[in-house]
RNA sequence: GGCGCUAUCGUCUAGCCUGGUCUAGGACAUUGGAUUUUCAUUCCAAAAACCCGGGUUCAAAUCCCGGUAGCGCUACCA
């Protein structure tokens, strides 16, 4: 890998829709390669591509930069922070791309066409039918500048075209060694609709050069239009930067994962109770793994053990359980300050009232969430009791009576534990011993039912502490109601 | 259709460059078991893959060729 410059990487997404899975694992490994590198000057840029006027929106752009900043994925240049290679915006740059097409209008290199689409269609047609790669025929090339000047200035409306030269074309990517396109079968490219309308492959061009930017990380989709991009360069003069494509994130059917699909957004993920930690840890395992078999690392360790050499060849299967487990593994981790203060997001209003039960709550179901969404519905009953069917407090054989018997049996024990020792630990002292003579089942499975309301939930002696004594008395008086 | 990329357990992957240590390793999921009043956690175990065909070689998951399949691109979107 030639270092000879310093190393600047961008990621460019078009704000034509909210972040998704895959632009954040661009953006993460365009931020790796650069924090692996900041040695070597090792920056990071953010660069919006909206040049297509009528998709991007303010809103879009709005939430690329929040889930950029949510996953910790800073930028050293960018839209809203400046730098010294902007602006940021393409929509902005309009003037600089200008220069550029007619300098390319003046050499020559480019050309009006005045086809319609109509005519454009018909010919893509034609070359399919016949087996052809279907490409521009060129027959606009035959005016002269003056001539579509003339034409131009009459109110005809015509696109720009860049003269692709007919020539192999091969380039050394990162990832995945050489490449070699034939340009001779692209066709002229429109590169603009106007001179103040510049096209995606113009303006990516222009800007990874005028932006120095050293190494182009991204998609694999965009593998076919880093050829165009180098001609553009070199019929500007310029020079072109080292490539890396990654491979694709793929969905269950193995297809690329798209904004269309449902869940691809990142938001979505954030508003469904994933970590951060745990999205950025998960992204950077598709398509890459460290040398060791660790799989929990955290965002240093990422960029310690961060090496494109090793990024996979082949698309990734995006599998949710995996992201699921991986998640879980970070709220085990969470201190519990830190977890209630997440899970405060995601809870009625009425349930942090209560500090002391809601902490309680957060410490004993933490290893149960796998996401943090799922603690409202794990939890509820900490904070009120829903009704339930009486059969819940029947264990195995037992009739009601027992179960009627054991409840009061322990009823009364419980009454004479004074309120201020009523912990875990006291609780399992007192019981513990009448499970012996009961039965463990017998005594303890109508008492956390009772307790929870629940077929699964945290121990009785958990849910008893964190409740205490008068709420604990009033669950297991309701329990007794529901079996007279 | 054309062009390009890719190919190891169901999934993410290690190994491939620098052939033998690979009876192919790890993780998620699955199944069974232990712990446990339940659930979860934790622990143990099992099942599970080198796309196919040739070639090179004493030896190929690893190198070469061909096939097949999948995916991506094929816009006056990015």
């Amino acid at each position: 890998m030639k270092l000879n410059n310093e190393v600047r990487v961008r990621f460019a997404p078009s704000p034509t829709g909210p972040l998704h899975i895959g632009g954040a694992r661009t953006a993460l490994f365009n931020w790796l390669f650069a924090k692996k590198l900041k040695n070597h000057g090792g920056k990071f840029i953010l660069r919006l591509e909206d040049t297509d006027i009528e998709r991007s929106k303010k809103e879009f752009e709005k939430d690329i930069l929040e889930s950029l900043r949510w996953l910790g994925l800073d930028y050293d240049e960018g839209p809203d922070i400046g730098g010294n290679f902007g602006p940021y915006r393409q929509s902005e740059k309009t003037e600089i791309y200008k220069k550029y097409l007619e300098k390319l209008l003046a050499e020559s290199k480019a050309y009006y066409c005045f086809c319609s689409k109509e005519e454009l269609d018909k010919e893509r047609e034609e070359m399919m039918a016949k087996d052809l790669a279907p490409k521009y025929s060129g027959k606009c090339r035959k005016y002269s500048i003056e001539e579509f000047q003339n034409k131009i200035k009459a109110g005809e409306r015509g696109v720009i075209r860049f003269k692709t030269p007919e020539q192999e074309i091969e380039f050394e990517d990162l990832i995945r060694g050489n490449v070699k396109f034939n340009a001779g079968l692209m066709g002229d490219i429109v590169i603009a609709k106007s001179l103040t309308e510049p096209l995606y492959n113009f303006a990516v061009a222009v800007d990874d050069y005028d932006m120095k930017i050293s190494h182009v990380i991204r998609g694999e989709d965009h593998l076919p239009n880093t050829p165009k991009q180098i001609l553009i360069q070199e019929a500007l003069g310029f020079h072109h930067p080292q490539y890396a494509h990654l491979p694709l994130i793929l969905d269950k059917s193995k297809k690329k994962m798209s904004k269309r699909n449902l869940d691809t957004s990142l938001k979505d993920y954030r508003d469904n109770g994933y970590l951060k930690e745990a999205i950025v840890n998960f992204i950077a395992l598709l398509g890459w793994h460290p040398q060791d078999d660790r799989e929990v690392l955290s965002a240093e360790e990422l960029i310690d053990e961060f090496d494109i050499k090793r990024v996979q060849k082949s698309g990734a299967v995006f599998d949710v359980e995996k992201l699921d487990w991986l998640n879980g593994q970070y709220i085990k981790n969470l201190n519990l300050e830190k977890l209630a203060e997440l899970i405060k997001n995601f809870i009625p209003e009425k349930w942090r009232v209560d500090e002391s039960i809601l902490m309680g709550a957060v410490a004993a179901e933490k290893e149960r969430i796998k996401k943090l969404s799922d603690f409202k519905e794990l939890a509820d009953f900490f904070f009120e009791l829903s009704d339930y069917n009486k059969d819940l407090l029947i264990w195995k054989n037992m009739n009601f009576d027992g179960i009627a018997d054991n409840l009061n049996l322990l009823k009364s024990e419980l009454e004479k534990i004074n309120e201020k020792e009523f912990d875990k630990e006291r609780l399992e002292a007192v019981i513990a011993p009448l499970t012996e003579k009961y039965g463990k089942g017998e005594l303890l499975w109508p008492l956390r039912a009772a307790l929870s309301g629940k077929k699964a939930s945290p121990g009785p002696f958990e849910i008893m502490d964190i409740l205490k004594k008068a709420e604990t008395l009033r669950r297991i008086d309701t329990a007794l109601f529901k079996l007279k």
